[in-house]
DNA sequence: AACGCGGACAACCGCCGCGTG
DNA sequence: CCACGCGGCGGTTGTCCGCGT
Protein backbone atom coordinates (compact mmCIF):
# COMPACT_ATOMS: atom_id res chain seq x y z
CA UNK A 1 0.00 0.00 0.00
CA UNK A 2 2.19 2.53 -1.27
CA UNK A 3 0.85 5.82 -3.18
CA UNK A 4 -2.88 5.65 -2.64
CA UNK A 5 -2.14 7.43 0.59
CA UNK A 6 -3.91 10.60 -1.01
CA UNK A 7 -6.81 9.42 1.13
CA UNK A 8 -7.34 10.36 5.16
CA UNK A 9 -8.72 7.48 7.34
CA UNK A 10 -9.63 7.82 10.31
CA UNK A 11 -12.29 9.78 12.42
CA UNK A 12 -14.18 12.55 10.48
CA UNK A 13 -13.59 16.23 11.36
CA UNK A 14 -16.62 18.96 11.38
CA UNK A 15 -15.57 20.22 8.32
CA UNK A 16 -15.50 16.99 5.98
CA UNK A 17 -18.68 16.22 7.39
CA UNK A 18 -19.69 19.73 6.07
CA UNK A 19 -18.16 19.40 2.73
CA UNK A 20 -20.24 16.03 2.53
CA UNK A 21 -23.01 17.12 3.98
CA UNK A 22 -23.00 20.01 1.13
CA UNK A 23 -21.87 17.55 -1.64
CA UNK A 24 -25.70 15.33 -0.79
CA UNK A 25 -27.64 18.49 -0.79
CA UNK A 26 -26.00 19.13 -4.35
CA UNK A 27 -25.77 16.05 -6.36
CA UNK A 28 -27.86 13.60 -4.32
CA UNK A 29 -26.58 10.45 -2.77
CA UNK A 30 -24.73 7.87 -4.50
CA UNK A 31 -21.74 7.94 -6.91
CA UNK A 32 -19.56 7.87 -3.59
CA UNK A 33 -16.33 7.67 -5.56
CA UNK A 34 -16.71 10.87 -7.34
CA UNK A 35 -17.15 13.18 -3.96
CA UNK A 36 -13.14 13.41 -3.86
CA UNK A 37 -12.75 14.62 -7.43
CA UNK A 38 -15.98 17.00 -6.96
CA UNK A 39 -15.32 18.07 -3.44
CA UNK A 40 -11.51 17.70 -3.03
CA UNK A 41 -12.32 15.57 -0.26
CA UNK A 42 -9.53 13.18 0.49
CA UNK A 43 -11.25 9.97 1.95
CA UNK A 44 -12.57 6.97 -0.17
CA UNK A 45 -16.24 7.18 -1.59
CA UNK A 46 -16.96 3.63 0.57
CA UNK A 47 -15.58 6.20 3.68
CA UNK A 48 -18.01 8.55 2.92
CA UNK A 49 -20.87 6.70 1.99
CA UNK A 50 -20.20 4.95 5.89
CA UNK A 51 -20.46 7.97 7.24
CA UNK A 52 -23.25 8.88 5.88
CA UNK A 53 -25.31 6.05 6.28
CA UNK A 54 -24.03 6.01 10.00
CA UNK A 55 -23.48 8.97 11.27
CA UNK A 56 -24.58 12.48 8.84
CA UNK A 57 -28.00 10.78 7.47
CA UNK A 58 -31.24 12.98 9.06
CA UNK A 59 -32.87 9.55 9.44
CA UNK A 60 -30.35 7.97 11.79
CA UNK A 61 -31.29 8.05 15.27
CA UNK A 62 -28.92 8.93 17.75
CA UNK A 63 -28.15 8.36 21.25
CA UNK A 64 -29.24 5.15 23.58
CA UNK A 65 -31.34 2.16 22.76
CA UNK A 66 -34.81 1.62 24.06
CA UNK A 67 -35.76 -1.25 25.73
CA UNK A 68 -38.47 -2.04 22.84
CA UNK A 69 -35.09 -1.71 20.38
CA UNK A 70 -32.89 -4.06 22.60
CA UNK A 71 -36.27 -6.18 22.55
CA UNK A 72 -36.55 -6.32 18.98
CA UNK A 73 -33.26 -6.75 18.16
CA UNK A 74 -32.91 -9.71 20.30
CA UNK A 75 -35.95 -11.35 18.82
CA UNK A 76 -35.02 -10.37 15.63
CA UNK A 77 -31.05 -11.75 15.79
CA UNK A 78 -32.77 -15.01 17.59
CA UNK A 79 -34.83 -15.37 13.53
CA UNK A 80 -31.88 -14.09 11.96
CA UNK A 81 -28.69 -14.66 13.17
CA UNK A 82 -25.91 -12.51 12.15
CA UNK A 83 -27.85 -10.72 9.24
CA UNK A 84 -27.43 -7.14 10.41
CA UNK A 85 -28.62 -5.20 7.79
CA UNK A 86 -32.05 -6.75 7.89
CA UNK A 87 -32.23 -6.08 11.48
CA UNK A 88 -31.15 -3.10 11.21
CA UNK A 89 -33.61 -2.67 8.20
CA UNK A 90 -36.76 -3.36 11.11
CA UNK A 91 -35.30 -0.86 13.64
CA UNK A 92 -36.32 2.50 11.83
CA UNK A 93 -33.79 4.81 12.42
CA UNK A 94 -30.67 2.07 13.99
CA UNK A 95 -28.21 1.39 11.10
CA UNK A 96 -26.25 -2.03 10.66
CA UNK A 97 -23.55 -0.65 12.32
CA UNK A 98 -25.40 0.77 15.11
CA UNK A 99 -27.08 -2.15 15.84
CA UNK A 100 -24.18 -4.96 15.77
CA UNK A 101 -22.19 -2.25 17.96
CA UNK A 102 -25.05 -2.36 20.59
CA UNK A 103 -25.45 -6.38 20.20
CA UNK A 104 -21.73 -6.93 20.18
CA UNK A 105 -20.84 -4.49 23.36
CA UNK A 106 -24.27 -5.18 25.28
CA UNK A 107 -26.97 -7.39 24.38
CA UNK A 108 -23.67 -10.23 23.62
CA UNK A 109 -22.90 -9.63 27.30
CA UNK A 110 -26.40 -8.80 28.85
CA UNK A 111 -27.13 -12.31 27.29
CA UNK A 112 -24.38 -14.48 28.60
CA UNK A 113 -23.51 -14.80 24.94
CA UNK A 114 -19.69 -15.79 24.29
CA UNK A 115 -18.36 -14.74 20.95
CA UNK A 116 -17.64 -17.13 18.55
CA UNK A 117 -14.56 -18.23 17.04
CA UNK A 118 -13.34 -16.21 13.76
CA UNK A 119 -14.15 -19.14 11.26
CA UNK A 120 -17.35 -20.36 13.21
CA UNK A 121 -18.55 -16.12 13.21
CA UNK A 122 -17.81 -16.32 9.17
CA UNK A 123 -19.94 -18.98 8.54
CA UNK A 124 -22.31 -18.15 10.65
CA UNK A 125 -23.24 -15.00 8.71
CA UNK A 126 -23.82 -17.18 5.44
CA UNK A 127 -27.18 -17.52 4.35
CA UNK A 128 -26.86 -21.57 4.42
CA UNK A 129 -25.28 -21.88 7.24
CA UNK A 130 -25.39 -24.46 9.59
CA UNK A 131 -25.87 -22.49 12.58
CA UNK A 132 -29.34 -21.11 11.52
CA UNK A 133 -32.28 -23.12 11.24
CA UNK A 134 -32.91 -23.38 7.51
CA UNK A 135 -36.15 -25.07 7.27
CA UNK A 136 -38.30 -24.05 4.85
CA UNK A 137 -41.06 -22.43 6.77
CA UNK A 138 -38.05 -20.22 9.03
CA UNK A 139 -36.54 -19.49 5.53
CA UNK A 140 -40.11 -18.40 3.99
CA UNK A 141 -39.92 -16.05 7.09
CA UNK A 142 -36.22 -14.78 6.60
CA UNK A 143 -36.98 -14.01 3.23
CA UNK A 144 -40.48 -12.46 3.76
CA UNK A 145 -38.23 -10.09 6.61
CA UNK A 146 -35.48 -9.44 3.98
CA UNK A 147 -37.76 -6.83 2.68
CA UNK A 148 -36.72 -4.09 5.09
CA UNK A 149 -38.65 -1.53 6.87
CA UNK A 150 -35.93 1.17 5.11
CA UNK A 151 -36.64 -0.65 1.72
CA UNK A 152 -40.00 0.80 2.02
CA UNK A 153 -38.99 4.34 1.54
CA UNK A 154 -39.81 6.50 -1.46
CA UNK A 155 -38.04 9.43 -2.05
CA UNK A 156 -40.88 11.57 -3.56
CA UNK A 157 -39.71 15.31 -4.58
CA UNK A 158 -36.90 14.93 -1.68
CA UNK A 159 -39.03 13.60 1.11
CA UNK A 160 -38.63 10.47 1.56
CA UNK A 161 -41.39 9.00 1.95
CA UNK A 162 -41.94 5.65 4.39
CA UNK A 163 -44.16 3.13 4.75
CA UNK A 164 -44.55 1.13 7.89
CA UNK A 165 -44.88 -2.46 6.84
CA UNK A 166 -47.43 -3.39 9.36
CA UNK A 167 -50.12 -0.94 9.52
CA UNK A 168 -49.36 0.29 5.87
CA UNK A 169 -48.97 3.92 7.20
CA UNK A 170 -47.26 6.18 5.64
CA UNK A 171 -45.21 9.15 7.34
CA UNK A 172 -43.12 11.31 5.71
CA UNK A 173 -39.03 12.14 6.91
CA UNK A 174 -40.14 15.85 6.92
CA UNK A 175 -42.37 15.58 9.59
CA UNK A 176 -41.44 15.20 13.04
CA UNK A 177 -38.97 12.34 14.39
CA UNK A 178 -42.25 11.38 16.97
CA UNK A 179 -44.34 10.75 14.08
CA UNK A 180 -42.32 8.31 12.27
CA UNK A 181 -41.71 7.06 15.61
CA UNK A 182 -45.80 6.71 16.18
CA UNK A 183 -45.97 3.98 13.33
CA UNK A 184 -43.36 1.90 15.56
CA UNK A 185 -45.10 2.60 18.66
CA UNK A 186 -48.32 1.12 16.84
CA UNK A 187 -46.52 -2.20 16.23
CA UNK A 188 -45.55 -2.37 19.92
CA UNK A 189 -49.11 -1.46 21.16
CA UNK A 190 -50.29 -4.06 19.17
CA UNK A 191 -47.42 -6.61 20.51
CA UNK A 192 -46.56 -5.76 23.94
CA UNK A 193 -48.56 -7.73 25.30
CA UNK A 194 -47.56 -10.58 22.63
CA UNK A 195 -43.99 -9.53 23.78
CA UNK A 196 -44.58 -10.14 27.35
CA UNK A 197 -46.24 -13.71 27.29
CA UNK A 198 -44.86 -15.27 24.64
CA UNK A 199 -42.16 -17.62 24.61
CA UNK A 200 -38.76 -16.30 23.23
CA UNK A 201 -39.05 -18.58 19.76
CA UNK A 202 -39.10 -16.03 16.12
CA UNK A 203 -41.90 -18.35 14.92
CA UNK A 204 -44.58 -17.68 17.99
CA UNK A 205 -42.98 -13.63 18.08
CA UNK A 206 -44.17 -13.38 14.05
CA UNK A 207 -46.95 -15.71 14.71
CA UNK A 208 -47.95 -12.44 17.27
CA UNK A 209 -47.87 -9.92 13.74
CA UNK A 210 -49.72 -12.50 11.43
CA UNK A 211 -53.08 -13.63 12.07
CA UNK A 212 -53.39 -17.76 11.52
CA UNK A 213 -55.32 -16.82 8.51
CA UNK A 214 -53.04 -14.44 6.79
CA UNK A 215 -51.65 -14.78 3.45
CA UNK A 216 -48.02 -14.49 4.98
CA UNK A 217 -48.51 -18.12 6.03
CA UNK A 218 -49.65 -19.05 2.35
CA UNK A 219 -47.31 -21.84 1.08
CA UNK A 220 -45.14 -22.16 3.78
C1' DA B 1 -1.21 13.49 38.65
C1' DA B 2 -0.08 9.55 35.94
C1' DC B 3 -0.93 5.29 34.25
C1' DG B 4 -3.35 1.16 32.71
C1' DC B 5 -7.49 -1.02 31.55
C1' DG B 6 -11.82 -1.86 29.56
C1' DG B 7 -16.16 -0.31 27.41
C1' DA B 8 -18.42 2.00 23.69
C1' DC B 9 -18.58 3.43 19.29
C1' DA B 10 -16.65 5.01 14.77
C1' DA B 11 -14.36 3.53 10.91
C1' DC B 12 -11.83 0.22 7.96
C1' DC B 13 -11.18 -4.14 5.43
C1' DG B 14 -12.22 -7.72 2.44
C1' DC B 15 -15.56 -10.08 0.12
C1' DC B 16 -19.61 -10.45 -2.63
C1' DG B 17 -23.59 -9.42 -5.78
C1' DC B 18 -25.50 -6.63 -9.18
C1' DG B 19 -25.82 -3.56 -13.05
C1' DT B 20 -23.77 -1.92 -17.13
C1' DG B 21 -21.03 -1.40 -21.22
C1' DC C 1 -20.09 -13.85 -21.87
C1' DC C 2 -16.87 -11.05 -19.55
C1' DA C 3 -14.71 -7.24 -17.17
C1' DC C 4 -15.33 -3.49 -14.43
C1' DG C 5 -17.23 -0.19 -11.15
C1' DC C 6 -20.16 0.54 -7.50
C1' DG C 7 -22.60 -0.32 -3.44
C1' DG C 8 -23.82 -3.39 0.41
C1' DC C 9 -22.61 -6.44 4.06
C1' DG C 10 -20.46 -8.47 8.25
C1' DG C 11 -16.22 -9.00 10.82
C1' DT C 12 -12.54 -6.66 12.69
C1' DT C 13 -9.71 -2.93 14.20
C1' DG C 14 -8.82 1.73 15.86
C1' DT C 15 -9.79 5.54 18.79
C1' DC C 16 -11.68 7.97 22.49
C1' DC C 17 -12.99 8.38 27.12
C1' DG C 18 -14.22 7.25 31.78
C1' DC C 19 -12.85 4.83 35.77
C1' DG C 20 -10.00 2.52 39.11
C1' DT C 21 -5.52 2.10 41.16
Amino acid sequence: MKGEDNYKKGLWTKEEDRILLDYIQVHGRGRWNRISKITGLKRYGKSCRLRWMNYLSPSVKHGEFTEQEEDLIIRLHNLLGNRWSLIAGRVPGRTDNQVKNHWNSHLCKRLGIKKKNRKTAVTSLKPHSTNVDNTPKRQALVDSISKPFHDNNMDVGGVTRRQCPLSGAQVSEEQPAEVGWHCVDSLWASTAEHLRVCTPTSIEFLEGYYSPGDAFWQGL
